[in-house]
DNA sequence: CGTCAAGCCCTTTTT
DNA sequence: GGGCTTGACG
């Protein structure tokens, strides 16, 4: 054995290094090592004479599990890190793809599906909801997703959601899973969601298939237990049956994705589950200074439930938490740049620096004021570059190209650039398609036989048809990178996304970028490149990016984004009630929960120095709103904080809100409120106003407030007249309620007597 | 068929 | 303040 091995390892770690065999259970602390002690233990049990490919190891993101490899490279000393030397390691979603490229069949669908993201979910959606004659005002495309994606999370299938569908509404959001499932199929396209389902449907209905996996993957690793959801853990589950070598790390409070159907259970009752499990807890943290720990111990010790975990660390050395209060949300993003570059100036590279945010619509405040300082930054989230309309359009070809079937993919680039075949004709086609019961390629194909069409029309869509198959010609001998330009020059690209603006500069320059990013794949068989690319652009998660993002640049994120990395300078922004804690999140205990472990991730980077803003107004959605200080910073101890202002009357604030006791049990204001109070009273631009706001804060109104707040459809309330009823539909301050009388009413929150069950 | 202007509803967070 | 849909017009 090799000494590297468990060089420099501490007791716990060489525990869950040499734990090998039946089920183990990781819980490690944010900064404790957790990937080193992975990736040791990974190397260990190749040493130790395990087959690398009987190894699976799921990670987070694509960058983590890129990083391990590396790490296990070098801990094994292998000459080439692409050869097969090395264990399958990625996210749940990429190993799925690899399952189901290989045997989708035995479950009958062609393994040349395409990943339909979040933009062709949407479209797909509007398609079944126009189709159903169902105003997509009444029934936004993406909530019905969002109904869609809760089921598929749950791994229930449109059958087992419709025998438990009690209500109407229920019966038509099964209708409308089961169309949109449909057409997902008839596009030979999976979502997101189903790339987990579909694999553990895979391994239900075709148990040889199941054993087949469980005899190769011997050694389960899965990393960030705590984030995964139903379907995920009935993979692993399925999966771990046979040999049950599963090894789970992950901390209960670091659980963030609850809203995409994470199920902190899974981790917490993980020894529940399997009751002769290892448990190891990694405590000992070697990121951050003992100030900083001490700080989000404080703000993550207001959980209830969570498993005793008390980290600790060597650096007591360390400068107390920076608090800074600003007037308004612009002299926020001043400040953070200016503190910034301050660093900078001690000698803290750009790199090692981070500004985190609650949502990604701050995101621009600061990009602003990195470029008025001239401090070069790169942005995570937001506007992903494959989400960008001309990068789509592109990578939309190929689907077509790839895969014709991709009735989505054509319909996007049929016009683009125009080709003068207008919604008209496409109406015409598709009503054409659905009365013969053929897909838009087969009727695009034999476009001849639609006398409807006038004759030059349909002689474009002939030429478009010629287009799409001449470059199908050439898959298998062009590389994605050269038929890509070649198709660029033949569609006319540049002219068409070049305007003379700035923006038509920039569109054309993504697509340049598009063409680099492809270059990646040179080595690659002609047909390999094309299908990895596609891949990828499906794949890539925001923070995989930073792996390539080199040069010297300050990061801006969202909360959601950070967790993994770390910086030696942490700025978390908008530490605002209503802000963070999101608005939506204030009054609902589980969600205030959830925000809370996300400010333990967002302080849990900093290595050295961590600094929380906050402004004393902002505007938001075009008017001027004051928000209470973030209830997290009241949990903060004085002793630990440094307490910094842009202005002399800052004071008021910071002692109305950490001396007083808060009105009730929860704060007077965020933006549920706000939002009302902004449209009465649009200026309330100071703190003192806005405290004499919030002591009549607890009027009649707040109680429907709450209500409001309380309420989605589905929802069951009770009425003194009609009594008990569920929600069918909510619109701001109205509500149509089904009563179990068979009534309909419509009520007006603010006005009637309803009360949530 | 394409463009432009007025009006709409917003915004969590992401693989 | 912004992105998207809708409706009128060239």
């Amino acid at each position: 054995m090799s000494d590297l091995i468990f060089d420099g390892l501490n007791a716990e770690q060489k525990r869950a290094v040499e734990t090998v065999d039946g089920p183990v259970l990781i819980l490690a602390g944010a900064g404790s090592g957790k990937t080193r002690a992975l990736t040791h233990r990974i190397a260990y049990l190749i040493e130790r004479g395990v087959e690398p490919w009987q190894i699976l190891a799921v990670t987070f993101t694509n960058k983590a599990a890129n990083e391990m490899k590396n790490r296990i490279t070098n801990l094994l000393k292998l000459s080439d890190p692409n050869q097969k030397q090395l264990p399958v390691m990625g996210t749940f979603h990429s190993v799925c793809v690899r399952i189901l490229r290989r045997d989708i069949e035995h479950i009958g669908r062609n393994r040349d599906f395409v990943i339909y993201d979040k933009d062709d979910q949407e479209r797909l959606m509007k398609e079944v909801l126009r189709e159903m004659n169902i105003d997509v005002k009444e029934l936004k495309p993406r909530t019905a997703l969002a109904h869609i994606g809760r089921f598929k999370n749950e791994a229930l299938s449109a059958e087992e959601v419709s025998a438990q569908a009690t209500t109407d509404w229920m019966g038509r959001v099964v209708k409308i899973y089961n169309r949109y499932q449909a057409l997902l199929r008839q596009h030979n396209a999976l979502d997101f969601d189903d790339l987990i389902l579909e694999s553990v449907r895979l391994f239900r209905e075709v148990p040889a298939v199941l054993e087949r996996y469980q005899n190769t993957w011997r050694y389960l690793n899965v990393d960030e237990y705590q984030d995964t959801n139903h379907a995920q853990y009935l993979l692993i589950s399925l999966l771990a049956e046979k040999h049950r070598n599963l090894c789970v790390i992950g901390d209960p409070d670091q659980s963030i994705y609850a809203f995409r159907g994470a199920d902190i259970r899974n981790i917490l009752e993980f020894q529940r589950e399997y009751k002769q499990a290892a448990s190891i807890k990694l405590e000992r943290n070697y990121r951050s200074t003992q100030q900083i720990l001490d700080a989000a111990d404080c703000i993550i010790a207001k959980n209830p439930g969570r498993p005793q975990k008390k980290m600790w660390t060597e650096r007591v050395d360390g400068e107390k938490i920076i608090v800074q209060e600003t007037g308004d949300e612009k002299a926020e993003a001043r400040e953070a740049v200016q503190s910034v570059m301050d660093r900078m100036a001690h000698g803290i590279r750009l790199n090692e620096q981070v500004v985190l945010y609650r949502t990604n619509a701050q995101s621009r405040l600061f990009e602003e004021a990195c470029m008025k300082a001239s401090v070069p930054y790169r942005i995570l989230g937001g506007v992903k570059f494959y989400a960008r309309a001309e990068v789509k359009d592109i990578v939309a070809y190929l689907h077509a190209i790839h895969n014709p079937q991709d009735a989505l993919a054509l319909l996007r680039i049929i016009n683009v650039p125009s080709r003068k075949i207008g919604e008209t004709t496409i109406a015409k086609i598709q009503a054409w398609c659905s009365a013969e019961q053929i897909d838009l390629w087969t009727a695009l194909t034999q476009i001849d036989g639609m006398q409807e069409i006038p004759e030059p029309t349909r002689n474009r869509i002939a030429e478009f048809v010629a287009l799409i198959r001449k470059f199908r010609d050439k898959r298998s001998h062009m590389h994605v990178g050269e038929l890509t330009k070649e198709l660029l020059e033949e569609i006319k690209m540049e002219a068409w996304v070049k305007d003379d603006t700035t923006e038509g500069e920039s569109r054309w320059q993504n697509i340049g970028e598009l063409l680099t990013v492809m270059q990646k794949y040179q080595g690659l068989t002609p047909e390999e490149s094309f299908v990895s690319f596609l891949e990828e652009v499906a794949l890539v998660s925001e923070v995989d990016k930073l792996d390539t993002m080199q040069s010297e640049a300050l990061t801006l994120m969202t909360l959601h984004l950070c967790k993994g990395l770390e910086f030696k300078h942490v700025i978390i922004a908008g530490c605002e009630e209503g802000i963070f804690p999101h608005s939506n999140a204030l009054f609902d205990t589980e969600q205030l929960e959830e925000e809370r472990r996300l400010m333990y991730v967002g302080m849990t980077r900093a290595k050295d120095i961590l600094c929380l803003l906050f402004a004393r107004s902002r505007s938001l959605w075009g008017s001027v709103q004051a928000n209470d200080m973030s209830r997290f910073l009241d949990d903060l101890p004085p002793e630990l904080v440094e307490r910094k202002s842009d202005d002399v009357m800052s004071g008021v604030l910071w002692k109305f809100s950490s001396s007083e006791p808060r009105i009730g049990a929860r704060s007077a204001t965020g933006a549920g409120r706000v939002e009302k109070r902004s449209k009465l009273q649009p200026y309330r631009q100071h703190a003192d106003l806005s405290i004499e706001f919030n002591q009549d804060a607890l009027s009649r109104d707040d109680m429907n407030q709450d209500i409001g707040n309380d309420l989605a459809e589905g929802s069951r309330i009770r009425h003194p007249v009609f009594g008990e009823g569920t929600v069918t539909s909510k619109r701001g301050d109205i509500v149509d309620v089904q009563f179990d009388s068979g009534e309909k009413k419509r009520f007006a929150l603010s006005i009637a007597p309803l009360e949530v069950m």
